[in-house]
DNA sequence: CGTCGTGGTTAGTGGTCGTTAACTCGACAC
DNA sequence: GTGTCGAGTTAACGACCACTAACCACGACG
């Protein structure tokens, strides 16, 4: 019960905040002066929670990368025993990630920006991690949608994954009335593509679906 | 008929090559020597052709904003002088967006990446043309969903941008078969997005989607 | 044939930035 | 009390980098 209030360690502090400002101005443009500023040291006293500056960008990646996939995994875990439709597991797997994308959008941003700022080790790591979270989702996809060749589905849950993460796009305030409400609308916009990817596989232009 | 075979110019060769790096690299990530090095010169003879870093980074910014603004503005001005209904103008923009992101991949790249390393009066430019684009598909998708309120249809047209741009994360080789069949497949995606926008506006979670 | 603009070159400069070194200071163990 | 350790500090160093200076080649042109 002492861990639930989560007692922002030093670390914590310091990876959100660089967090933060790596997302602003892109991992080349924060120095370590502002990192320190921004959590009340300065300078070089980052040294003694962290290796280096590229040290912080990569257990934010791992982080991110790691916790969406071990999300996924979850869901899937618990949607299989509970003996859900695969429609259902993939529904889940959606809210889960408008979850993080709202929540999180500064590890969203960086997520897929700041990856070749790493070493060749974390980056091979990340990768891996960020890609196990992809096929998750393409099996999903493909039960769902059986008519969908694998690179389709590949394709096409990228392609979602740009739609959900286009929420820092949005004004800091939110051009929309409220959390729930954008959540919805995403996952919406989400189901409705890859509803639109399933019918009509071949050819099937544009026609078909405007006159609705 | 000189004009018609392009003739690269020293200036295009550059602008190209430093698209090419900034989308790789990030702006800070790669210096001056490296694009002098890609189009043959070696560091400040680039300085015969921009007064700097930036004024690249600039023109590249500017020069996509503008261009997609004014192809946008040219398929609205065909559609309305060929009195078409705003659906076919809807399926026009989505073609002519998914054609500047599988042709021109690292300025769809840069274009929301690097924003925010320009001078002021630059980056006020950009995000003035950016913001009229995006009104010009907003009130398109008003009229074709004319359920959606403004702040909905804005968000559901960054949403599209989000997922168009997503071509870049698909791997190098293009895990998909052709251009044509990738262009189709973004777009049937696109049209499902808006589609699933318009249904079932207020409350309506997945569940009516799912029981197909 | 001079001269002048264009598009290069190399060397240098000032500034920034990540990182290290050396030191301080308080908390706690024994 | 004394020693140790964690967590800061400031100062300095070395690398890098955008940009400038000074110089050069050469084609056009009168």
């Amino acid at each position: 019960m002492s861990t639930q209030a989560p007692a922002p360690t030093r670390r914590e502090q310091i990876l959100k905040e660089a967090a933060r400002l790596f997302a602003e101005r892109g991992f080349h443009g924060v120095g370590v002066d502002e990192i320190g500023a921004a959590v009340g040291i300065s300078g070089p006293g980052l040294y003694r929670h962290f290796a280096g500056k590229e040290a912080m960008l990569a257990e934010l990646l791992v982080g991110i990368s790691g916790r969406l996939l071990t999300g996924g995994k979850r869901r899937t875990a618990e949607a299989t025993e509970a003996g859900d439709a695969p429609a259902a597991l993939l529904d889940s797997l959606i809210e889960g990630h408008i979850d993080f994308a709202l929540d999180d959008r500064p590890l969203i941003i960086l997520h897929d920006r700041e990856l070749d700022r790493l070493r060749d080790t974390d980056r091979k790591l990340v990768r891996s991690l960020q890609r196990q979270y992809v096929e998750l989702w393409v099996e999903v996809v493909r039960q769902v949608y059986p008519g969908l060749t694998e690179a389709e589905a590949r394709a096409c849950v990228h392609a979602v994954f740009g739609l959900l993460n286009s929420t820092p796009h949005l004004g800091r305030p939110g051009a929309l009335p409220g959390r729930e409400a954008t959540a919805a609308l995403l996952h919406r916009l989400a189901l409705g593509a890859f509803g639109a990817a399933h019918d009509a596989d071949g050819r099937a232009h544009a026609s078909d679906a405007l006159d609705r």
